[in-house]
RNA sequence: CGGGGCGUAGCGCAGUCUGGUAGCGCACCUGCUUUGGGAGCAGGGGGUCGUUGGUUCGAAUCCAGCCGCCCCGACCA
């Protein structure tokens, strides 16, 4: 019995937990193709949350959504050479289609960089044309060695923002604006903190001149990147010819930048707050904020329906706060039988009412961060649920705040440096250089998550080769996902 | 692509060494009793044992091939 209802432990076995959970919690289910997983309802609630979060933050930047088709002809990908080699071992393409062979290929989107230039490069004549400030949902299929759900799958969905500007420095604010509204995200609705930085070169995108990126940590004390932003000066607007004229009547390139957040993040959030009974959600983005258990006994008609009346009269004023209430009135099971399954979905605030609470006027709250109940007068719960709630958030980011900063270092030499990468993130001088960032990940595991915009500033040479060091800022390693 | 593991009921597994009526737990269905932290009892349904071929009177079990999936690495959001 117990190991059918039980959680591997994170500390036991971080990577069995999180496969356990993602099924457990019913988030996802796996599909008949390798590395391809279906998102089941509650993991697609979640990623609504998501979307609508951030689609609202684009909006108010100024950003419109469009759509590109899916095919894209396997042409388009040789025209830019670093995103041909950075790609096309990923690819999946089609070659044969209503019954023929194709005579061009067509590659399933990896990302959409090229057929978006394709057209951008139609769409612009003028100065008067840019910025294009466009964005995507969409699906994207890259056919990655080893996949995890939703971490690294064959299949998965992101929204992917691209923009063309007059100026390069115009599309380096974009790309800046654009690493911080992530980072606003994580923070404020993800409740993750995460650090703002940019990829040293070898772990730029393919194609760009510039990725900034947020990282965040796990509770294996590993990190995720977890957005990424990334300027691409006229790689590819030569590439795909997205030229204009300028006030001037001179011909001139357009330079582009592109920024994606994909279904990771529900990877992100399972890592970054999930315990040992499982999910913890944050309250913001949660599909249910609150589940209400109804208590009764079944021979017991009268108090059934007077619990049942006081239930969702309480449900209807916590949605009249704006409140996601999960009313669980399913018959069969027991009520502790729900209190775990709850828990294990991550559910922040539960409440329990049953004939007892009734009597006296109160409703129990069970919650899943402080893993305490109190009992509240009914007439107060609304306003302190919605109290909770908020202050869930703030518990929420600060345990895991707290928890990355204990596991983050700096270092002046190369010994402590592997003995602290073990245990989490370390700041080190670094020369940037890609052959020493190779021997580093060889002998430690650790690659360089970014240089931060914010952080302990380079005071000496390179803590591996003592060769100068090529950032104004200590670069941060770590084992990544 | 290297290393490891596994394919038997919806899920998790035993049975395979030593060939002989297809098993267990959970889940599911029915009934009764239960219901404030993963309920109990009784009855019941569900399987071409991954696949192809071979050995044998007889194969989940032995032999050969094939396929698939999972995990750990290298590669990547």
């Amino acid at each position: 019995m117990a190991k059918t209802k039980g959680l591997t432990s994170q500390q036991e076995d971080f990577s069995a937990w999180y496969n356990e959970i993602v099924y457990k919690a019913d988030l996802a289910d796996l599909s008949p193709v390798r590395g391809s997983m279906v998102i089941k309802p509650y993991g697609y609630a979640l990623w609504e949350h998501i979307q609508r979060s951030l689609d609202d933050m684009f909006k108010a930047t100024g950003h419109d959504n469009l759509y590109f088709p899916m095919l894209i002809p396997i042409s388009f990908f040789e025209r830019e050479a670093e995103h041909v080699e950075g790609f096309s071992p990923e690819l999946a393409v089609v070659t044969h289609a209503g019954g023929k062979e194709l005579e061009e290929p067509l590659a399933i989107r990896p990302t959409s960089e090229t057929i978006i230039g394709e057209m951008y490069s139609k769409w612009v004549q003028s100065y008067r044309d840019l910025p294009l400030l466009y964005n995507q949902w969409c699906n994207v299929m890259r056919w990655e060695m080893r996949t995890r759900p939703f971490l690294r799958t064959t299949e998965f969905l992101w929204q992917e923002g691209h923009t063309a500007h007059a100026t390069a420095e115009e599309a380096m604010a974009e790309t800046t604006q654009m690493v911080n509204v992530y980072a606003d995200f994580a923070e404020n609705f993800a409740a993750i903190p995460v650090i703002k930085g940019e990829k040293t070169e070898g772990e730029r995108f393919a194609g760009a001149l510039v990725t900034y990126t947020i990282e965040a940590m796990m509770r294996d004390s590993k990190a995720l990147q977890s957005g990424t932003s990334h300027y691409m000066g006229t790689n590819f607007s030569k590439a795909f010819d997205i030229s204009f004229n300028d006030v001037n009547n001179e011909q001139a390139y357009a330079f582009t930048t592109s920024w994606g957040l994909s279904t990771r993040m529900i990877g992100a959030i399972i890592m970054a707050h999930g315990d040992d009974k499982g999910l913890i959600m944050p309250p913001k983005i949660a599909p249910h904020q609150v589940v209400i258990v109804p208590i009764y006994r079944k021979d017991d008609q009268l108090a059934k329906d007077q619990v049942m009346a006081a239930v969702d009269e309480l449900a209807g004023q916590l949605r009249d706060q704006a409140v996601r209430v999960k009313v669980d009135s399913r018959g069969g099971m027991s009520p502790g039988w729900k209190f775990n399954e709850w828990e294990q979905k991550g559910v922040p605030l539960r409440l329990e009412l049953g004939p007892k609470d009734l009597e006296a006027g109160e409703v129990v709250i069970a919650n899943r961060l402080k893993e305490n109940k109190e009992t509240v007068k009914l007439a107060e719960a609304s306003s302190v649920v919605v109290s909770a709630l908020k202050q869930f958030h703030d518990d929420l980011y600060e345990r895991a705040r707290v928890f990355r900063d204990e596991r983050s270092f700096v270092v002046d030499d190369y010994e402590s440096f592997k003995e602290k990468v073990a245990q989490g993130w370390v700041h080190i001088n670094h020369c940037g250089k890609p052959a020493c960032e190779e021997a580093i990940q060889e002998e430690t595991k650790a690659t360089p998550r970014c240089i931060p915009f914010v952080g302990p500033e380079t005071d000496g040479p390179c803590v591996r080769c003592a060769e100068a060091s090529a950032y104004p800022r200590k670069v941060i390693f770590a084992k990544a996902y």
